[in-house]
DNA sequence: CACAATTTCCCACTTTTATCCACAATTAGA
DNA sequence: TCTAATTGTGGATAAAAGTGGGAAATTGTG
């Protein structure tokens, strides 16, 4: 599981190193291929090591090809989906329209999410994250599911 | 269970001293590796040991991802968590980031809580200790199974 | 086909992090 | 109360990671 958050700095090329920590498992898993596209939800970028994405793009290349949001899922997702590679300084190389679309400019975190990891700018991260902490606090926003966890 | 309250001072790398005597059930526990993340409620930080927070991360990551509110929950707890390990002489190094949302400077608090333990910043504790004594005796706030145990 | 622009690869330098060690402070025991 | 052992604290040093830039290779264009 990937976990926590560590921030980089992109450099002006747009490369982005990837902490330490993870790299050793992303050449186990995937020999440091990863795929990288957007959250349609909020405007940040999901990365993946390439064996997780494949499971991912299975699931919306089966939904029904007839059923107009499913196509648009599909067009987002897939069609900004990303191949990269971890180069020989561990570095990353991200695609101007993904940095374009997160509002990627510096400074930017990098979120471990379990099988994912994701990319925000970090000034789009803190101001979401303020959002989320003021939500989390409101307990009838909060489902039966969530609240039954005993942290 | 851990309990009790111990008063620590970080120094300046942002290092942290475990009481000795949480450190050889530490050591069985999860051999030292533990997990910091932030509390959503309080401007405070969680310490699991690892065993018990994969129990956490599990029912976390299990929340539907397609509930906003979940994946919030997720960004919120997951990406916070940060691996620690206590070292040789027994200290465990906070991310910057973790120090700087609980407000942590140099003195702090840890606090026992059953299977996890609590870091406060020193001065955060002492004031919300006073408003959860406030609150705790007006009776009108307290729930029936609050009430009900019988101290 | 030549040239320009972009991308990839590699190297060197700077900064940060981890590890180790030494000493001070505190506690426990005699 | 003194001594010994343990714990707390700070810092030096070696290793690793982060950062920037230049040259070579590739691609695109007139």
């Amino acid at each position: 599981m990937f976990r926590g958050l560590n921030t980089i700095n992109m450099d002006a090329k747009g490369r982005l190193a990837i902490p330490a920590k993870y790299r050793e498992r992303l050449a186990e898993l995937c020999d440091g291929h990863l795929v990288v596209t957007i959250d349609t939800e909020e405007r940040s970028l999901l990365v993946y090591p390439m064996n997780e994405w494949e499971v991912i793009e299975k699931q919306i290349a089966a939904l029904p090809s007839f059923d107009k949001r499913a196509r648009r899922i599909q067009r987002l997702l897939i069609g900004h989906a990303s191949d990269v590679e971890i180069d020989g300084s561990g570095r990353i190389l991200l695609p101007a329209a993904l940095r374009e679309y997160a509002g990627l400019e510096k400074e930017t975190v990098l979120i471990g999410q379990g099988k994912k990891l994701e990319l925000w700018s970090k000034d789009a991260w803190e101001g979401t994250r303020e959002e989320y902490l003021d939500e989390a606090n409101d307990e009838s926003q909060l489902s039966e599911q969530i609240m039954s966890i005993s942290l």
